[in-house]
DNA sequence: AAAGTCTAGTTGTCTATACAACCCTAGTCA
DNA sequence: TGACTAGGGTTGTATAGACAACTAGACTTT
């Protein structure tokens, strides 16, 4: 007894209606935050599914935030606060490129070192082990957009230095040469440092939106940037469904 | 034949095996960006689960991104360039006591007004309608850490001007009465206003981190929020997974 | 040479059944 | 009164079998 779509051929899959009628009734308000939902006996009854179709329509919704279940007891329309965003994480050259703009990149500094101290626990590594440092400031149609001050581990990336990064970022290459497993990242507004407020064009008060990434693979660190921005030119932007 | 766990009680299930294994050969590097992987037959063979149980695993890494699957040819690593952040919004009276501190608000606005043309494409309602209107200054232990100036759909909360929000944050209200089903925002760096300078205590060029938001349910917009930090004391965490 | 046909291999989905794990309540017993 | 037990309801997971839909390559026919 295995019938399903067959049919116009672009019909819905059992498990998918149950799955929008799920979502459909919880955006009219069927069920606030909290509710008892029906529970898989019951929309197996409704739909007249077997469970294991009504189980993978309901886990899917778990998986998604979109309900809470618990075993023994039932599932519940979810406290929607702690939804996730989808803020993308994209190349910025993919970014200005996408805008119809011209993207070019001036190299400040690329040279190895010694990791400082400051950065020492915030990067992973022990304070003084040698490590890549870049300083590249991005232009978007000839305006500076950011400066990108990199630390990279050499032992993730051993050729980074010989890369051209006029041409590539570091994001991509870093991306091509290790895959990116975790990242965790802050976004603050603060006012630049001197060389960031020259190499940007700005005063020493303007407002500048910063973000700090971490990633590391493995729990190995890969890499550590200070991206600042111009307050006047850069927004960060994202929508997120639940 | 229906084993599994029932001895040491923390045993995990066979579907996270199988995915746990190829996540850590991922991790190792066995298979690059869109490379094949091993089809669904050859891993019941290796791990001697049933088909349905290979899957679940495989179909949970897909909508995890992990990996990518077309019918017909198999299952490939994923290319991880477009990863989506979680960036997670809570209610800011959540997150101050979370930290262990105090949280309380001061109301400084609160009533209906015609909707001024500035903001009435970005709410998504005609400009002149009526609609509700609050500014609320929130503190951590004494010191202002947010301006929310927020406008609200009077159709989808009517009752928003009789909740006293000393004691409830708007958010937390608008939670309740309609489920948040999208919400579109924006983070940038740029100085305060003169009220809200005078609000957060700042001089007018200090930075601030300013995040506006516009949640609608069902394509009617809910409410549209502007909030103000002082960039010296508010920071944007998150972390992602691929 | 081009077009159509077949086939093996792959993923997509559903079913019926089974047992485990867990929660809550009501009842039992000391 | 308090501790224990039993049972009904719920979710969590696994299985074996089945058919559908799709892909790519091999093969046949025109």
């Amino acid at each position: 007894m295995a019938n399903f779509p067959s049919n116009g051929s672009n019909a819905v899959p059992p498990y998918r209606r149950v799955k929008d009628y799920l979502v459909g009734e919880l955006e009219r308000g069927r069920w606030t935050a909290g509710a008892l939902m029906p529970s898989e006996a019951e929309l197996v009854a409704q739909f007249e599914v077997s469970r294991m179709t009504v189980n993978r329509a309901l886990r899917e919704l778990h998986a998604e935030g979109i309900v809470d279940r618990v075993q023994g007891l039932g599932t519940f329309a979810a406290q929607l606060h702690r939804v996730s965003a989808g803020l993308t994480i994209r190349d910025l050259h993919d970014e200005i490129e996408a805008r119809g703009h011209h993207h070019d990149a001036v190299v400040h500094l690329k040279r190895a070192e010694p990791l400082s101290a400051a950065l020492a626990p915030k990067f992973g590594l022990s304070a003084g082990s040698e490590v890549f440092h870049t300083l590249i400031v991005h232009h978007e149609n000839g305006v500076p957009l950011q400066v990108e001050d990199r630390i990279v581990n050499p032992a993730q990336a051993p050729d980074y230095l010989k890369v051209d990064f006029t041409r590539i970022t570091p994001t991509q290459y870093l991306l091509s040469v290790a895959p990116l497993w975790q990242a965790q990242y802050a976004i603050e507004a603060s006012a630049p440092s001197a060389r960031e407020a020259r190499l940007l064009g700005l005063a020493r008060h303007d407002p500048c939106l910063i973000v700090t990434r971490r990633t590391e693979s493995r729990s190995v660190p890969i890499t550590y940037a200070r991206l600042v921005h111009p307050g006047a030119h850069y927004v960060i932007e994202g929508q997120f469904k639940p």
